[in-house]
DNA sequence: CGGGATATTGACTCTTATCAATGCCCGTGG
DNA sequence: CCACGGGCATTGATAAGAGTCAATATCCCG
């Protein structure tokens, strides 16, 4: 059932509270990075910078080392969407919360900046409506999304997922019309037709779907079905 | 080799000149999309809306119907990004070219944007600034990218797509020196730590690669590795 | 020099892809 | 109205790629 590798341990010695080392400047700040801003401050190699869940009102600028920015399943699946190297700039959110978590993979120094003065209260040259700009962070948290999919997920997982998406994309009730052949699901699962097929076939005799044709879907156990996609 | 499903045939009807048919209004455009702003064009089954490379100059909305975004690799092998349902915008880009094709699912109205209307000149209330936009859409390139590379790549892809990706960021001419254990790269490209063992020692094997140690890689044959990740 | 974390390698299993046959659905035309 | 045909979907048999489990091997770092 669950294919792909699982996190088997993480005993990392989780310092939550990274410490400041800049010997010269820095006062002994606790946690640092959400309050001093533009103050590079170091973290120890895998020291937590930030975790999923906690509130997003800044983002992270590595200065020297390399992240890595991740998501982990209920299982323990782990999915690294990015790692940071010098220059590169993390934890950009949609929303008020950080939906993926992020450590310094080595000894790394990161600076932090205030999301209010990424704001331009007035703007100087052109900058992005706040439409343009919903319309960016929607499409980056849907695609970070699918990314956790196409690493991790199983077959099962992945066309379970993706009738929910369509179900709370296309409300009518718990019928879902899909538009789409099974070969255009198959490679936006990372499958082929006859997996997706097969997976349909899968969740039918579980109960938990009904085919009244390929293209009609009745959601008979949604409890199950987000189970199912895990 | 090739594990993922090619596709196996694309004898779509390609309307490449899609044909406006709100007949009270519109009148019979030529490629309507690329210049007409904001009027909904409607695009038949499988018509393309744009591909790959084309210049990019505006957003669309999907108005009825459905859309596909889409990449295809060489051999064939194709990624949809995602599937576009009404009210849904896509087509955006962060130069100034598509990295994404679009096709209509169904028979689909599609409203064009104009970008430059969607950049502020002044703002009205706060919009992000230059800096921060770029921030954004540079990490939806790179997840986008990911995507594919999740997706529809196999193993031995993957790692070379990988040691390409580190090489091109951590440029100290062809020695890479990855900070990070196997089991983070695997947690990267979606693959188990001892796959990506082996796939390391098939590269090295194949003489694409030198492994001074595992966290030092030299890249021996540039142009047989960009072959490799495909 | 020793010991623990990290990496490699091997044997085997399992999921998913591949290849191929058949079935279904729907529109079209006789 | 029914038969035909073509695209789409399902199902089966088999193969292959990647995962799992387990046994070393190597590399740091103290």
């Amino acid at each position: 059932m669950l294919t792909q590798t699982a996190i088997q341990r993480r005993p990392y010695e989780t310092f939550s509270h990274p410490v400041a080392n800049d010997a010269r400047t820095a006062p002994p700040a606790r946690r640092p990075a959400a309050d001093v801003q533009s103050l590079p401050v170091c973290f120890a190699r895998n020291a937590e910078i930030f975790a999923e869940g906690e509130p997003a009102g800044s983002v992270y600028k590595v200065v020297s080392g390399t992240v890595r920015v991740y998501k982990v399943m209920a299982d323990g699946r782990r999915q690294i969407s990015a790692f940071c190297l010098p220059g590169d700039v993390f934890g950009l959110e949609a929303g008020e919360l950080h939906r993926f978590s992020a450590e310094a993979v080595v000894a790394s120094k990161v600076a932090t900046l205030k999301l209010g003065r990424l704001f331009a209260g007035g703007a100087r040259g052109d900058c992005p409506s706040r439409e343009l700009w919903q319309v960016a962070v929607g499409t980056l948290v849907r695609t970070q999304e699918h990314l956790l999919l196409l690493g991790r997920k199983n077959a099962l997982e992945r066309v379970a997922a993706f009738v929910i998406e369509m179900a709370s994309r296309t409300r009518h009730g718990d019928a879902i019309d899909l538009p789409m052949p099974r070969h255009d699901i198959a490679d936006y699962l990372g499958l082929t037709l006859e997996t997706v097929s097969r997976m349909f076939a899968e969740l039918k005799d579980l109960g938990v779907v009904r085919l009244a044709s390929a293209r009609h879907v009745e959601v008979l156990d949604p409890g199950s079905l987000r189970r199912i996609a895990a």
